[in-house]
RNA sequence: GCGCUCGUAGUAUAGUGGUAAUAUGCUGGCUUCCCAAGCCAGCGUCCCGGGUUCAAUUCCCGGCGGGCGCACCA
């Protein structure tokens, strides 16, 4: 059978080698921006994790889980009421969506129109005789498009389901700061589910409405931010960065520079933030993404957020989608922590820095990956074809097998005894251990290549006699012969 | 949401106004071999709803879903 190295080959592996599924629910047709995980895109998804709970826990953070659904009072207080709502217009004749926004703005473009009401922009079409730019119509009435998925709690008390985790975890504050006992920063992150009604979905699971994300928080004092402890390590660590005002002069090579100069040149304002970054290269590196295909592409001031004042995206190139984002680093500064205060009347301020009489909101710098764009773009990327053969060249920390064992023939009782028997051993030693005898011995080879399952054990005749079995590596293909007894301490090397 | 386009076994595709095929896959058996080997037997498919028709997987309409472009993506 040809294969060929494209990308309908990879779409088709994932889907048959139970990485992923979808839309959900498959049997009634699907629904946009659904996806479900199979048995081997879990045990990717667990592995990954894994790591970072790894990483994060010698980086000094801890972890916290939020409820996903939270009161109409928290989202008004975030802003995301505020700006996820957009108010949207539709020609009657033609049937085109426009966002009003942007509509006004580009008619109008000496106005003001962030932060004016629904009627107030309809009073601006209205007088400037805006029609429809495609067929010439008069509009009529503004909708909303709610980017958030409302419900509701009991009988009447609305509420969302959180559009992102960090801002749940920022309601934690105050508990926080009293279990973190006033050492700054407060080192912290939250993975769970979000959702987002997106108006189109599209590519797979890198825009779904339900989706995971990994938000990590920095809560630090203004002092702090400036002279920051753990940048002083790695200061001299380059990152590939691509700053707004080189996407400008329509440049999208990244320049490699480390994170002093960077802060010299002001390209970066402030050391924790520079360490921000360094962490979210870091960890994306650490889950197998190669170096060359990372880069941070900076938020131009009107790209930004509501909430931001830097916003820089750690982008994973693909072959199937460009440029992906996986990661956003984001300066917050206190706008959070201060509206909450506010909304909730609570006091926020504390005494982060070397006078303890001046007190101050704190900082929030965040660190925010998206799970499901991880596991797709750590896929792509280890997915290979090598003359005919699929490898998927995945960390073997993250593979969902770390070991096959095969007998290398069926219709032997004692070959066939003797690789049940390592299998269960490795399994007592909690390796991922995968038994399997059907069809030829290339055939349960390719099938595991196909997985990403770095060693494959293969019990043959000698292995009867003299206690040995062979060991192949999943990328060179290479055998070598060890005794039993090595096997585990080879696997876990 | 709009426009174009597509939707056939698990996967990849062919094809048709008279309910379907090729490869691969999967199951059982034989063979016993170190990189998708061979043999035998078997399994499995026309996205959903409506219409036209004696008859629809095929034609028409609507829905749902995918791809691309526009818009959107804090």
């Amino acid at each position: 059978m040809e294969i060929e190295d494209n990308i309908e080959t990879f779409n088709s592996l994932i889907k048959r080698r139970s990485f992923i599924w979808g839309p959900s629910p498959e049997i009634y047709g699907g629904l946009a921006g659904f996806y479900s995980y199979g048995p081997a895109g879990m045990e990717l998804k667990h592995n990954i994790l894994s790591m970072l709970r790894r990483e994060l826990r010698y980086f000094g953070f801890g972890e916290v889980e939020c409820p996903t659904i939270m009161p109409e009072i928290v989202w008004r207080a975030s802003g995301h009421l505020e700006r996820f709502i957009d108010p949207v217009i539709k020609c009657e004749e033609c049937n085109t969506q426009y966002r009003v926004d942007k509509l006004l703005q580009e008619a109008l473009p000496d106005t003001i129109i962030d932060g004016l009401s629904f009627e107030e922009m309809e009073e601006l079409i209205k007088k400037n005789r805006i029609l429809c730019p495609k067929c010439g119509k008069v509009f009529q009435k503004i909708e909303e498009y709610n980017l958030m998925l409302k419900t509701v709690i009991g009988n009447d008390t609305i509420a969302y389901l959180r559009p992102e985790t960090a801002t749940t975890t920022y309601l934690l504050f105050n508990r926080l700061d009293q279990d973190a006992r006033r050492q700054y920063p407060i080192k912290i992150y939250q993975y769970g589910k979000a959702y987002r009604n997106e108006i189109s979905p599209r590519q797979l699971v890198l825009r779904m409405r339900a989706f995971d994300q990994f938000e990590i928080q920095l809560f630090i004092g203004k002092e702090q931010e400036m002279d920051f402890e753990d940048y002083f390590e790695l200061k001299e660590y380059k990152l590939p960065l691509l700053d707004w005002q080189i996407q400008e002069k329509k440049i999208d090579t990244p320049n490699l520079i480390s994170l002093e100069q960077a802060i010299k040149k002001k390209i970066l304002k402030k050391p924790a933030f520079a360490y921000c970054l360094y962490l979210g290269y870091y960890l994306t590196k650490k889950v197998g993404i190669p170096e060359k295909v990372i880069r941070y592409r900076q938020h131009s001031p009107h790209e930004r957020a509501h909430y931001a004042d830097d916003a820089w995206d750690l982008e994973i190139k693909t072959n199937q989608f460009g440029w992906v984002e996986i990661c956003g680093v984001h300066d917050r500064t206190d706008y959070d922590l201060k509206r909450h205060g506010d909304y909730s009347k609570q006091d926020f301020k504390v005494s982060m820095g070397s006078d303890p009489n001046v007190k101050e909101i704190p900082q929030i710098l965040e660190i925010a990956f998206g799970i499901d764009r991880i596991i797709y773009t750590l896929l792509e990327n280890a997915f290979n074809v090598e003359d005919g053969r699929i490898n998927l060249k995945l960390d073997k920390h993250l593979a969902p097998n770390t070991v096959a064992v095969f007998p290398l023939v069926r219709n032997k009782e004692k070959i066939r005894n003797l690789a049940l028997k390592i299998h269960r051993d490795l399994l007592e030693f909690r390796i991922k251990s995968f038994y399997d005898a059907a069809g030829s011995i290339g055939k349960r080879y390719r099938r595991q290549d196909e997985l990403g399952t770095p060693f494959c054990i293969t019990i043959d005749y000698q292995s009867l006699e003299d206690n040995t079995v062979t060991i192949r590596e999943r990328d060179s293909m290479n055998q070598v012969r060890v005794d039993i007894s090595e096997v585990p301490n080879i696997i876990n090397k």
